[in-house]
DNA sequence: TATACGATCACCT
DNA sequence: GGTGATCGTATAC
């Protein structure tokens, strides 16, 4: 894949789908950031779904400053603070008026671990983006990015990855939501597990399923 | 204006 | 497996 000037971020057309058929398809896919000149990326391995009005867990389940641009065009990023301490990045999805996002909760380090390790100092390799909050350390993403277009060549964007298999996919809840049954149990995590090399086990135990492949 | 808490992480036992 | 850190956001008053 084109790892050099001129490629070709992942079109909008890529994100205006509903949000668990773009959660599906992001994994593998390549996350690119560019910072001071460096050129930083990794390959998403874990993404969750978000709707809206029926999404109890979602921002958009109601209409705020913060969760407006979810109601927005696709393929912009929604970063928001959490915790009083991390990141979170997310793509819009859905049609312009129809909120819609994807949570990306982990990435596989492939260009600029130096860098990766410089913004996570002393820790391991294996957990340098494997979450949600360490993934936006690790790559510098912060508030100033949020509503940055992710389908223009700058300094966050998406491009073309790795074909994940349908052996490799397994599909989960979310993990942490709150809300009634159907929102609690909606199989909306996605997860790429080469059976290459092992990914971590599931972080709090809940049952897995291809159910939706 | 005030208050409670979250789409988390790291460090403790 | 338990919990403190730490603050923007939503919501209640």
């Amino acid at each position: 894949m084109p790892t050099h000037f001129g490629e070709h971020p992942l079109p909008r057309a890529f994100y205006e789908r509903a949000s668990a058929a773009v959660a599906r398809a992001l994994l593998g896919q390549r996350l690119v950031r560019v910072l001071n000149g460096r050129r930083l990326s990794g390959l998403i391995c874990e993404t969750e779904a978000y709707g809206g009005a029926t999404d109890q867990a979602s921002h958009a389940y109601r209409r705020t400053p913060r969760s407006a641009i979810m109601f927005g065009p696709p393929g912009i990023a929604y970063v928001y603070f959490i915790y009083g301490m991390h990141h979170c990045l997310n793509v819009v999805t859905e049609c312009d008026g129809y909120p819609g996002a994807v949570l990306i909760r982990s990435i596989t380090p492939a260009e600029g671990i130096e860098c990766l390790r410089e913004n996570r100092p002393g820790v391991a390799d294996r957990y340098l983006a494997d979450g949600p909050g360490k993934l936006c350390q690790a790559l510098a993403v912060t508030a100033p990015l949020n509503g940055i277009d992710l389908t223009r060549n700058s300094e966050l964007f998406i491009t073309a990855g790795a074909q994940v298999d349908v052996q490799e996919l397994v599909v989960t809840p979310r993990i942490g939501v709150r809300g009634d049954e159907e929102t609690r149990t909606r199989p909306w995590r996605f997860v790429w597990q080469p059976t290459s090399h092992p990914v971590r086990p599931d972080p709090r135990g809940e049952t897995s399923s291809n159910a939706l492949v």
